[in-house]
DNA sequence: TAGTGGTCTAGACCACTCG
DNA sequence: GAGTGGTCTAGACCACTAA
């Protein structure tokens, strides 16, 4: 472990452990070897491999458990619901919506597309269109579009088998995990379409939300257009 | 040291360095003692006194510089531009906004103030109206409400006088360090009165970004309310 | 009781800053 | 060269989990 490329040692350790997780060594949800196993493996102290996995714990990568092990984290619906969605009613508690899809097929990438995922002129996306609803009212309406060639198996999923969170879906079925993302806002009016989709006036405004998803490694796989009717709920945000 | 209430002794070093920082005996900008004279003072090790100092670095209170010393965080413009400024031009460098004040005054708390900085009834608040603007264009109409009793002086600074960076006055002062905020975002039609501040239409969809922020401590001491025109910015949030 | 993570210590050496 | 934070080790003991 001592000859390998330049960095201190904890962060060698990192990347080894952040690379046997990309590579599906390891894998969500599953734990890893023992502090004292890794240090005795890779001929490190506990304590370098334990500030190795203090930095992936920090980062939401491993999940510790006192007297039982260390996990790698997996993205369940609470995770989604309270990292990712951050659409709230104004009044109530927080809740996962519902979704429901009403299109989906494999395109090719607009410009916009390509652009926000780092795609070569002319690759296939999967495109899905769906509505989500809070308490029963429609909400949010959004455009969700992913490199196909990184989803193999998903144009054949059908519109109805859309799930309702779909990192678990990319986690679980193509080994890839949404680590981190950048959102854009804007309050715009809604085009007729949207409009009608959540049943709302062209001219009542609307929150905008553009997301851009990474996996670990920081290449971006997803790219999500959502319009927000706000009147009664908020996007929260805090700052720490 | 080994006396002090529950929990593990770095977490009773770390309070006891946040209890100082708070009653100003290390302030903002200045470095505190070195953590081998921490660790002789408080009769623990090195590795206790750098264990609290992680936490507190992690958390932006502290900052470390190899080879001087370790810092009570200072929130300089570049610290307010990235992390509490979240107006970003849709093309081009992110900047720090230019503003003007054109109203300022002492009032009772109405409802909603007195609820978001948890006030007694009554109590009075100094309100503050600005406009900010972003290469050269009026883009944020806000008004500012903080509690009077907790920023005394402050209503006599003349409205020409408000600084464009309102947290290094805070800080600088009176002494108030802001730690964290929670955002509420939506998307609204303007009033008259800000869509005349921001020469909009009326039908011009505006973002509302309503912030409350918080001391060290888990204070309230600042409720903001700002109207944004999204149509050449947008808000940029980073999910991690 | 055995195995895991969590805390704490003592000491060594390295990298950086500054006079 | 003295002082600071940064890394690494070796070993002890505690707190928690599960068989």
């Amino acid at each position: 472990m001592t000859i390998a490329g330049g960095g201190p040692l904890y962060a060698q350790v990192r990347d080894l452990v952040i690379e046997r997780i990309h590579r599906g060594e390891w894998k969500p949800g599953e734990p890893i070897p023992s502090e004292i196993r890794l240090a005795r493996d890779l001929s490190v102290s506990q304590g370098t491999v334990r500030k190795a996995i203090g930095e992936l714990v920090a980062d939401n990568v491993l999940v510790r458990r006192q007297g039982k092990g260390t996990y790698v984290a997996n993205h369940d619906s609470y995770r989604a619901l309270f990292h990712f969605f951050h659409v709230v009613a104004d009044r109530g508690e927080r809740a996962l919506p519902e979704s429901r899809a009403h299109s989906k097929g494999q395109k090719r990438a607009t410009r916009e597309e390509a652009a926000a995922l780092s795609l070569q002129s002319g690759e296939t996306v999967i495109r899905v269109e769906r509505v989500r609803s809070l308490g029963g009212s429609d909400i949010i309406a959004e455009t969700i579009s992913v490199p196909a060639r990184l989803f193999p198996g998903l144009q054949r999923l059908p519109v109805a088998g859309v799930p309702n969170t779909l990192y678990e879906l990319y986690e679980r079925e193509h080994g890839i995990t949404i680590h981190r993302a950048e959102e854009r806002l804007k309050a715009v009016r809604p085009g007729s379409r949207i409009a009608q989709l959540l049943g709302v006036d062209r001219d009542e405004p609307l929150l905008r939300i553009e997301r851009v998803a990474y996996t670990l490694d920081g290449k971006p796989v997803e790219w999500r257009v959502s319009y927000c009717n706000t009147a009664r709920h908020h996007y929260a945000n805090s700052i720490t």
